[in-house]
DNA sequence: AATGAATGAGCCTTCATTCAT
DNA sequence: AATGAATGAAGGCTCATTCAT
């Protein structure tokens, strides 16, 4: 590996904690060169600026979530009743070890998306197959066959994205303390159950 | 009303706008200021500084919410099959019309929740009867028992909060264009319906 | 008195209070307005602003010390030996109880005298008086003749105001702790000591 | 040397010139920054703001004195009688060439000390041998035994301080015209042979 | 005469960005 | 490729002053 790349290597890496810590507009460029080790200037002479920065340091996080959904491409086809633990387990996981993950994600949707494009290319590999065992489990009769996939799939991302992304909030509002990973594992594990008791 | 009120009124007003879209960070006073058509110093003499005026912005945005959810004081408590219906139908409608809210709420969050203070001493009087609702509907068999409420207020909360907050990655991710109330009404039924449909 | 008479006092108060503890660079309008519990625009209308209150200011006090020196006319004019401590005594006693004073004299010089003027008619009718016993003085040989009595006065002078100017330093550089009146009495009559100690 | 550190040299001249003129109130960042012909954010970057370059300033002209005093350490022992005119001379010439530093030390002391504390580390070396200089003098009769170095050396200090420092009021008050040099020696050695007269 | 409300200029400070070496 | 030095455009805040009532 060039040393030059392991200087971009580094820069991302203090961007990813600087940007996701306080957004694009609290971000300081001096923290993250700071942070790298580097002299600002190469910031610009490697990204283009700030923004260029922004942008990279969006794709690679947005990328990550790709990654671990691919644990899921191989999710046994005749268990749909299971798919919702699954998919709120990989997700929880992801982002309870990726608050980058989300923060970004937030504060990009707080911008209007501006730069969103870096999510464009992101193909997600599991996706048909989560589909076709959804599609299962409505021909089992396990998910009512009128509610779309991406309906389904909406609320467990909601679910589980939520509990990270009020977290503060939802402390004062409901009084709900999900600073231990074990409480949001239970919180969400009530949802599921909530929806999908056998009745 | 007194002149100074009226002045405090605008100010307050365009301190909304600002803040809810750029976040304490990004918000720049002097655009509150130009907005408002008022001299930037009458916010330090009215308000202490940027940070009082958030303060206040804050509170009153948070009051908000509380004045929606007292339509549901008057909820029917032998109705609880109707309630998540319900209590969508409230949050829905208020985020919706209310953007300000919920990206407070969102830059809230991401900042740490350094001033949600201002949320201390917001009561929700709707609170306990909604609670007694879901109980009746747990002896009824509509919830599970062993589910507590605050699960599913959060549940509820969450379904409805993540689909506008995150709207615009909504789109890129899973497809949904939710840019309309009608798409947002339609995906939250749908997720009731995954979720409660008669079995 | 008239009641407008009574709102210039309270703003004269103020005001010494406030340009002698800081100069009137640092010296706030709206601090002097608040202390004399009267709306800033009087400050305006009563003294055109803040300099010409500032001019008030420095006459009024200037015209403490002629006052004060009064006693002085009638000191004995066949004692020139006690007329050193005498002045210094009174001095002394006026420096300490108005630190305004010499505080807005130094501010003065310190500004180059633009306001100087101010001492401009401050007529000073011990002056003569204690020349003419400073003169006895020197024909009996206490004072040398061959020096004038505007040197003799300088050095009174110096020695009572420096104590109080440069009180602070002083405790850093000679270690003279100052803060005591009897102290700074000790240190003057050891002065006039050294200079006129019998030999 | 280098070249920041050129820059650091013109940012201290220029505010040494602003700090001395109109005290650290009075003194304006823009200022500083036009004359030493930098960008105004240098003066963050090296000093850290405007009240770190106040304190480099006071130590930087405080630390001048040691040096003038210097030349004291090698004044003869057994000259006590020389020894006033010796200490004037060398604080007169002193302040005359270094109006900044009386004025900075007036404006400290004007200011309750705040920034005294740049004067710490200050040795003054040639001290004690004044000190013994001094001695020698009370012992051979020249001073009077019962009278403190301290309040010896108070009493120079005086006499040439007060001359700069209240230089325009004096004009007005005592007639005294000091803005020549030689009239400042003048009146100083008048003021010495009027103490220190043979008779 | 008196007050509350408003203003505009200016001040200290920060930050993204570029230049020179 | 890398660094230290430098810059200009704001941004938050204060203050003397004036206006309207």
């Amino acid at each position: 590996m060039k040393k030059s790349d392991r200087t971009r290597e580094r820069i991302l890496k203090a961007a990813i904690r600087e940007f996701s810590r306080n957004g694009f507009n609290g971000a300081r460029v001096d923290i993250i060169a700071q942070r790298a080790g580097i002299n600002k200037e190469r910031i610009y002479a490697y990204f283009g600026g700030k923004s260029g920065l922004y942008k990279k340091v969006l794709f690679k996080v947005f990328s990550g979530i790709v990654e671990s959904e691919e644990s899921l491409v191989s999710f046994p086809v005749d268990r749909p009743e299971c798919l919702s633990q699954a998919l709120v387990d990989v997700y929880l996981d992801f982002l309870t070890e990726h608050p980058e993950f989300w923060r970004l994600l937030i504060f990009e949707n707080l911008d209007g998306g501006k730069n969103a494009e870096a999510l464009r290319c992101m193909s997600r590999p599991s996706f048909e197959h989560i589909q076709s065992v959804y599609r299962k489990g409505c021909a089992k009769g396990i998910f009512p066959a009128d509610v779309s996939f991406k309906s389904y799939l909406y609320s467990i991302t909601a679910l589980v994205f939520f509990a990270h992304s009020n977290r503060i909030t939802l402390a004062r509002t409901l009084g709900l303390d999900l600073n231990k990973p074990s409480a949001m594992k239970k919180l969400l594990h009530e949802c599921l159950y909530l929806y999908w008791t056998p009745r």
